[in-house]
DNA sequence: AGCTATTGATAAAC
DNA sequence: TGTTTATCAATAGCT
């Protein structure tokens, strides 16, 4: 990848490839650190060389129950128990960090605080504040897009009754006119739109009232 | 580390924190397939995001036995012995708890708080209030505390010094009535005490300056 | 999610 | 293996 870029294919020089081996390997695990540190994340890694050489790294909590790997090191029995291993002490640690994790969880909702000293609750204190002045903020930015929403329909509302409105007037002016050059004869649709219309005289002013008592809250 | 070099420790900003683990998720995958691939080595890579969601890869031959993480236990239950598929289905069961409480718990910091609603929001403040005040009822209840066995250490103190006083005033007594009498010979106890005393004229009141001052802070 | 300027990783050489 | 150097790859900060 240097010099010249290489195909990701097994390489078929012997020296060539546990020169590369190691490198690499090098170069793995400390992207694997830096991602467990940079992330807060729990990292196992576990590589066998072509030869069968162990080589592992673990994050954090992990380490100390991964470390087991070394005790064994070529006696290992390949990859199966190598695996189980694995997902038996991942378990173990996650027992032991759910504990934590939900003792911690206890002490934020006020629970269990007789164990901690004056420090240890200081610092609570802090945190719990930090908490609720980020859940306040939040709340607040979810009322007010809330808010906006409201006022993008009622935007939208008083322009489509803006729009009927015109059209209401509109029509009763034709009525007017039909009727004023004598023209008796009215269709039911028109009839109907009529009688909608003079029974709430001033509609356009009602439905705006009830949105602004609506928004009022 | 483009841009601006970047250091190594875990990133503050939780958004930036997730893309970067997503970003530098995928490269550490990619380097690890190809180190598996160009050296011929077998490779288990297990991730835990901070929230407690699993990313894994195994090259090859562990791929088989890695890949069962994601697959529920009763799909798979060829050649396990029964135990071992327990074991299996509580650690999954213990990483879904896991990770709900790491939810609650980074809730309860004020992170990742966009993912509810107004009404959970408020339940939220609710509970951070309570925990709050409850720490600072703990708290101030531990300072009462602190400062009632301060006081005792206190009236211990003084009652010393009102003993230490007593005794040294019959020592100076028998003194003088020594002297007065005209006997010149004194011990060297006797003679150090006598130096104590007048080196400091005024000692018991002294002391009570300093517990007193020690009591303001 | 996609784009670059930079930093980082590393192939080839010793 | 360790070091050096010329390149290629990964990615931090923006958008």
């Amino acid at each position: 990848m240097t010099r010249q870029k290489i195909q990701i294919k097994k390489i078929d020089n012997i020296a060539a490839r546990q020169v590369t081996f190691s490198k690499r390997r090098r170069g793995l695990f400390k992207k694997a650190h830096e991602l467990a540190t940079l992330c807060d994340a729990d990292i196992a890694l576990i590589v066998f060389s072509a030869s069968g050489k162990l080589f592992d790294y673990s994050s954090s909590s992990m380490h100390e129950l991964l470390g087991r790997h070394n005790k064994l090191p070529e006696v290992n029995n390949f990859c199966q128990p190598q695996y189980q291993q694995m997902e038996k002490s991942v378990c173990a640690n996650l027992r032991e960090e759910f504990a934590a994790k939900t003792k911690e969880l206890r002490h934020m909702k006020g629970e269990e605080l007789q164990e901690l000293g004056i420090e240890e609750l200081k610092k609570l204190e802090k945190l719990l504040e930090i908490g609720l002045n980020r859940v306040l903020e939040t709340k607040d930015e979810k009322f007010l897009k809330e808010i906006d929403a409201v006022k993008e329909k009622e935007a939208l509302l008083m322009k489509e009754n803006q729009r009927l409105r015109n059209q209401v007037r509109a029509l009763n002016r034709d009525q007017q006119e039909q009727q004023a050059v004598g023209v008796g004869g009215s269709s039911l649709g028109s009839k109907s739109i009529t009688s909608n219309s003079s029974s709430s005289p001033n509609p356009s002013s009602q439905d705006c009232d009830d949105i602004s008592l609506k928004l009022g809250l």
